[in-house]
DNA sequence: TAGTAAATAGTAACCTTTCGCAAGTCAATC
DNA sequence: GATTGACTTGCGAAAGGTTACTATTTACTA
């Protein structure tokens, strides 16, 4: 079984290697796109795979996340943040990490994998601008983790009589005004909530948030 | 928000520490569901989020591949197989790892992640086992990690008529035996020798594996 | 105890990754 | 130079794991 250097391996192999970041599979698809357009992202996979299977990348199985891939050989071990999954280089010393000693319960060791987490720099300046933001509007519950702001119809429904109706208002008035059952309203909110499009400023009054106003205007 | 115990949730969280393991969301909605036979595995993944969210479990998200969880809170790492992902717990003293002198970059640390990687004893010893059986066969190619020995009609159709005929044969012969085309039986050729049903004994000549004869009589 | 928020079952949708196939390319052999 | 087969590729489909949606039920609390 030997390797040949086609055009697409070479070009994802450079691609990598130019890009000096930790990229996913499908970001490194979308650049190697630009360059040969019919390129498929089933052959991204396969030479990315291939490739470290060869040693010639470093294939990262961080935190149950997107793979990513690294062109640096060099033994080096990673820094992400838990806020926006960035990954970094992180350099380490032996002396640092030490595992000579361990009982390793018989296991016959290839390797070890250090992953440092914490909040990026930027993440740390974003989120205090965010919680002098909240603390003035009295603490939205943004920021959830939810992936995506679209709307069901009949959440959309919810949000727009909460937007007409001004101050908090309680899930049966919005009952009333869209003519969908309490039960139904609740429901909505829930997830609305969830979302960070509205909150609830008194208990059992509900208000639509700055984001929710935006997501309605899209 | 408030976390209510239910009845659901009581039974994930004991499950999981009776067991003693680092189950995955599905293994331990099997156990749950010989208990609650009606609980959806929505329910166990929904739990498990907010309970590791909760601090009241761990979740393990080891190397892109299933999470699992841990019911085990005192700070400890793992140490786990390439070959069956099987995961354990490594005991490590401060003395192996200390970061505290490692340059972060400016980031907040909340916490750190060590995975030690190898080969359990299980797996080493199945090894030893199937190489001195290789060795006698002559090396086939079994053993690529292909997950199915599943086979295309049209697999089917060549295996047969490798199996008819005795002696290694060319694809040529296959393909005037079957009817198909020669380009599509050595596509067929390539597939079927890489789940070890076929091999090469002589350049250009193939011929059916004993696992080939197994997987053509299930 | 009534009323509300949180949780559930069931299912659909989602996302990432892998697979099978038909076709193409290339180097080694004839 | 033609033939052969190993290695690739694009494409479509499917697997596998996880999350989202919604009607309904349950736990909590005022
Ligand atoms: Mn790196
Ligand atoms: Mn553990
Ligand atoms: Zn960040
Ligand atoms: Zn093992």
């Amino acid at each position: 079984m030997q390797l040949r250097m086609t055009n697409q391996r070479e070009m994802i192999l450079r691609e990598l290697k130019k890009s000096k970041k930790h990229l996913s599979a499908d970001e490194l698809y979308e650049r190697v796109k630009k360059i040969m357009p019919r390129i498929s992202l089933a052959t991204v996979y396969r030479n990315l795979e291939i490739l470290s299977d060869a040693s010639m990348i470093r294939k990262l199985e961080i935190s149950g996340r997107q793979k990513r891939f690294d062109s640096e050989l060099e033994d080096h071990d990673h820094i992400y943040c838990i806020q926006c999954h960035r990954i970094e280089n992180l350099d380490i010393g032996d002396k640092e990490v030490n595992l000579t000693e361990v009982d390793t319960r018989g296991y016959a060791i290839t390797g070890r994998r250090l992953e440092v987490i914490g909040l990026c720099p930027r993440c740390q300046k974003k989120n205090s601008k965010n919680n002098a933001k909240k603390a003035k509007q009295g603490g939205s519950t943004m920021g959830c983790g939810c992936k995506k702001g679209v709307l069901s119809d009949e959440q959309k429904q919810v949000l727009e009589a909460m937007e007409k109706c001004d101050g908090p208002c309680a899930s049966k008035d919005i009952a009333a005004a869209t003519g969908l059952e309490t039960k139904q309203v609740s429901c909505r909110i829930t997830a609305l909530k969830k979302k960070g499009y509205v909150d609830s400023p008194v208990r059992c009054k509900y208000a639509i948030t700055t984001e929710g106003k935006i997501a309605l205007n899209v």
